[in-house]
RNA sequence: CGGGGAGUGGCGCAGUCCGGUAGCGCACGCGGUUUGGGACCGCGGGGUCGCAGGUUCGAAUCCUGUCUCCCCGACCA
């Protein structure tokens, strides 16, 4: 894309009301606009990392066997009501709204009892098990206070996943199955390292844990414990003796960390299923509970994460595997038919290449090359030219070097 | 929902205490000089000062109400 094809600007100064990093930075950089307090919507750019993130997820969970669906924002309150979940006294963080003649409808914030009513069209033998759906869409939560930027918001994108297995052993296997999907989810997006499966409270319908995908940063919401050798820690809601024997964790081990939950999964046992009715028939006839677990990942709150994590003092720092474009070609002086040259044969080669064909000074380029964080930056001058050379730095890297068209490809190449 | 802070062109701010017909920087448009880390000069467009009442000859400024935003807390992917 060239850049005075981009409709979007970069600002010098964040707005004053934005006081999270990862809004700042992004609002700064033109990926998203506010809409209202936890409320975000998606630039081109910001789009494109969110599209990113959603392929590596989906690219996961499609692995791991994942099926893939869409269920609906409305949602008929009979089924809600079946489990008891209607109730603003029960789930106080609805929306709700009304059809024309006035029937209550809930705009959905989690997806249980729609995926359980609809699968019960088509599963109900012990040869359909196991299986499991996902969806990436839009939930909406009535927080009392949206807050940090991204990372608490009242609208946002969730990738959703429900397991349905014919018994416990069956749901352990297919459980652990997504945990390791959930390490490639974040590896794949650079957090790996700092990312830590993170034992929390299962909820009141079961007497396990719950496990959580910890981020550390210091501007996390929670508190864990972290065992850095097992390299798995304890939320501090759960942090008592009896846990940590029963977890064997050992509290002069552990250190306390701030934590950003970027994913949880759940065991929700029988449930749902029950209280709505549904069950499979086995391999004798019987009707049998389903075991069913649900997934999520917060993937918007994912961008948030990741652009408060990889930053610095200049701007934004995407890992290769999301950033909105791999190069940011920066064409100095009156070069356009030589940068129009390596834009064609980039983008040919498939490359996702931003040129910065703007008539504005150098410096200004380089600044909004490093404030949206663009990987690779190549510039292309008089001076490049003369050398039958292209320039090339990276985002992290301190200095540029000149390279031959063959050293550049190669060196775009290996990484 | 409790406590604290703030709403003035798209963004950042001054002006509010002490009432007198709205200003600066960035961004935007035109002209010119510039051109390797966010250049400079000149000219120009754009704001019913969050909204609604009230006081006053006169309100961004004083009073009342209301909406919104941010931070801390409680709650939560």
């Amino acid at each position: 894309m060239k850049r005075t094809e981009l409709f979007t600007k970069t600002l010098r100064e964040a707005p004053a009301e934005e006081v999270a990093k990862n809004a700042q930075l992004l609002i700064r950089a033109g990926f998203v606009h506010k809409e209202m307090a936890g409320v975000y919507a998606y630039m081109p750019l910001g789009l494109r990392v969110l599209e990113n993130i959603k392929r590596i997820v989906r690219e996961e969970m499609n692995a791991a066997g994942g099926q893939e669906v869409m269920m609906t924002t409305l949602q008929p309150r009979d089924i809600w009501e079946k489990t008891d979940r209607w109730d603003d006294r029960k789930v106080d963080n609805w929306f709700k709204t009304k059809l024309a003649n006035g029937t209550e409808l809930g705009v959905g914030l989690t997806h249980e009892e729609p995926v359980v009513d609809a699968v019960s069209n088509y599963a109900s033998s012990y040869r359909d098990l196991p299986f499991a759906v996902y969806q990436i869409q839009n939930k909406f939560r009535n927080e009392l206070r949206a807050k940090s930027g991204l990372l608490r918001g009242r609208e946002f994108v969730m990738k959703d996943l429900y397991s349905f297995s014919r018994n416990q052993e069956e749901h352990m296997r297919v459980y652990e199955r997504y945990v390791k999907a959930y390490f490639s989810v974040y590896d794949r997006l650079g957090l790996g390292d700092i990312t830590y499966r993170t034992y929390a409270d299962g909820g009141i319908f079961t007497p396990r844990f719950s496990d959580e995908f910890q981020v550390v940063s210091p501007v996390g919401e929670d508190t864990i414990y972290v065992d850095e050798v097992k390299r798995i820690a304890i939320n501090k809601e759960i942090f008592t003796d009896e846990n940590l024997e029963k977890l064997g964790l050992k509290r002069e081990e552990l250190v306390e960390k701030r934590g950003i939950e970027a994913g949880n999964t759940f065991h929700l046992e029988s449930k749902y299923t029950d209280a709505l009715g549904v069950y499979y028939t086995d391999e004798n006839g019987e009707r049998r509970s389903y075991v069913m677990g649900c997934y999520g990942i917060g993937v918007s709150r994912l961008v948030g994460v990741i652009a408060e994590h990889f930053s610095d003092e200049r701007g934004l720092v995407w890992p290769e595997s999301i950033a909105p474009f791999m190069i940011y070609l920066a064409s100095i002086g009156e070069v356009h038919d030589d940068a129009q040259k390596l834009y064609t044969l980039l983008r040919g080669k498939g490359i996702e290449v931003l040129w910065d064909d703007r008539d504005v000074r150098p410096g200004e380029k380089f600044a909004d090359c490093d404030l949206m964080g663009i990987p690779h930056r190549v510039v292309v001058s008089p001076k490049t030219i003369d050398l039958n050379k292209f320039e090339y730095k990276h985002r992290t890297g301190n200095s540029a070097e000149l390279l031959t068209l063959e050293t550049l490809l190669a060196r775009l190449d290996a990484s």
